[in-house]
DNA sequence: CGTTCAGTTGACCATGATCAAGAGTGGTGG
DNA sequence: CCACCACTCTTGATCATGGTCAACTGAACG
């Protein structure tokens, strides 16, 4: 399997091969493993190295005062911790193992010299920073407007087409790790609640979810129930039941259905 | 009273005299007026320049396909609307003026020369871009682990110090342009909730809001009130008020208190 | 001077929170 | 291999925060 990175970035621009041959390169410079549940790196830290993930799921988040956490983003293989480094000097949010994660660790010169060398990078790396401003803004979307179901419908959504762009879905399934907790954290809604949802969901024949594995028989009708538009994620190219056609995305050239 | 966006990046990363011609002369360029509730570019929209406000707020929004509607962010003066340009090729969501608007409409291969030649700015301008996602974080924060209260005073408090960062405040007073309906669609909540969270804040006596114009009497406790800690602004001078003490911010060096 | 929009109030309702207890599952060590 | 522990999931009963609907007030502005 070719790295996540490359498949991500490619995505958006067309790589060359040496840009291609460059990233892989980075990736294999320096790797780590971490446990499930341990933290990458906390708030306050300063960060001494970037981190792209190759395997496993990883949760940026932020604890309140009171002790209450709330989960940001999720990061799967291919996507990159915070280019913060660059320019911020304090983590303002932590992050944290899903899962046992395999995780590249890119130091601050050496990415440096790759931005200065290699343009088609430097461009895709902005396009993943803004891509990834642009599901924040969703994820606002989601707790502010959306119902408990809606909310949690569409997290599934969202992860199953994150993980399809980079190749991590089969058929209509794919790994889904995440705890009715880890869940709760992030739709803003409590764990009891979220397993109610999540019952109603299975009830409605629009998820199947067992043994940290879900399945999406109809992505449409999943859609459809959590008010999902898949344009926040800048995707090139959707899949056929990712619903492009209805969604006017006028005047860019588009495949499937 | 100096450009805002000078103040602005400023703020972050000190400027030379060079730096700040440039940007003054950038800003005189071209800029437009917009009037109050007008939008300055929808979703979907090919954006054609870079707009940096120099007076008035907007509201960048998403919509959702059942009509309702939230607000992501607000731009004040010294804020730029997306580098989006530079990348994606289509807005994922709309801005729109709050107030009436002056705004400096900077063109694609203008910024781009600046940026080529100016490294300084551009320093600044990912800084501000990284700031704005830390904002979009505790946003979802805001709207996923606070109560009806503590959210709006969240909201008063992030305003007052982002318009004190570019010289907008007078001692304890703001301009505050926002209706209760605003306020409602950042918050998740109704307006009429809204009205009456704002009526216990102003019988707690945190807050005196009338014509406007919003006043805060004692900052700290309208901090500890909607669990605010301003980190994630990622200011350099926090002021006096700003609670800088409280909030460990290892390492780091600080001014007042 | 009337029209419009923002703010205000009241009555009632519903979504989701809280608290508590129990069932399934997996991993660990005796 | 089994017993135990911890964690995740599940269910039920009750509660509260904030939503909905509707009417009214007041200020601003042409």
């Amino acid at each position: 399997m070719t790295n996540a990175l490359i498949r991500r970035l490619d995505e958006y621009t067309p790589l060359t091969g040496a840009d291609r041959d460059e990233l892989a390169h980075l990736c294999m410079q320096s790797t780590r493993l971490v446990q499930a549940k341990r933290d990458l790196i906390r708030e306050g830290d300063a960060p001494r190295v970037i981190y792209v993930i190759l395997d496993g799921w990883a949760a940026h988040y932020r604890t309140l005062a009171n002790g209450r956490r709330q989960i940001v983003d999720f990061a799967i293989p291919g996507d990159l911790c915070d280019l913060n480094l660059f320019i911020l000097d304090r983590m303002d949010h932590s992050i944290s193992a899903i899962t046992r994660l395999k995780v590249a660790e890119v130091r601050r010169e050496l990415l440096h010299r790759v931005v200065t060398n290699f343009p088609n990078i430097t461009t895709a790396l902005w396009w993943a920073e803004l891509v990834s401003k642009s599901i924040h803004r969703e994820w606002i979307v989601n707790v502010g407007q959306r119902s408990a179901s809606e909310r949690v419908a569409h997290l599934f959504c969202e992860m199953f087409l994150r993980l399809e762009s980079v190749g991590l879905t089969n058929g209509f399934s794919c790994d889904f790790p995440l705890t009715q907790n880890d869940i709760a954290e992030t739709t803003g809604l409590t764990a009891v609640h979220v397993n109610r949802t999540i019952q109603e969901l299975r009830r409605r024949g629009l998820i199947v979810l067992e043994r940290q594995r879900l399945t999406v028989p109809d992505m449409l009708a999943l859609q459809d129930a959590s008010l999902f538009n898949p344009n926040y994620l800048h995707l090139r190219r959707l899949n056929q039941h990712t619903d492009a056609g209805r969604h006017a995305q006028k005047g860019r050239d588009r495949q499937g259905r």
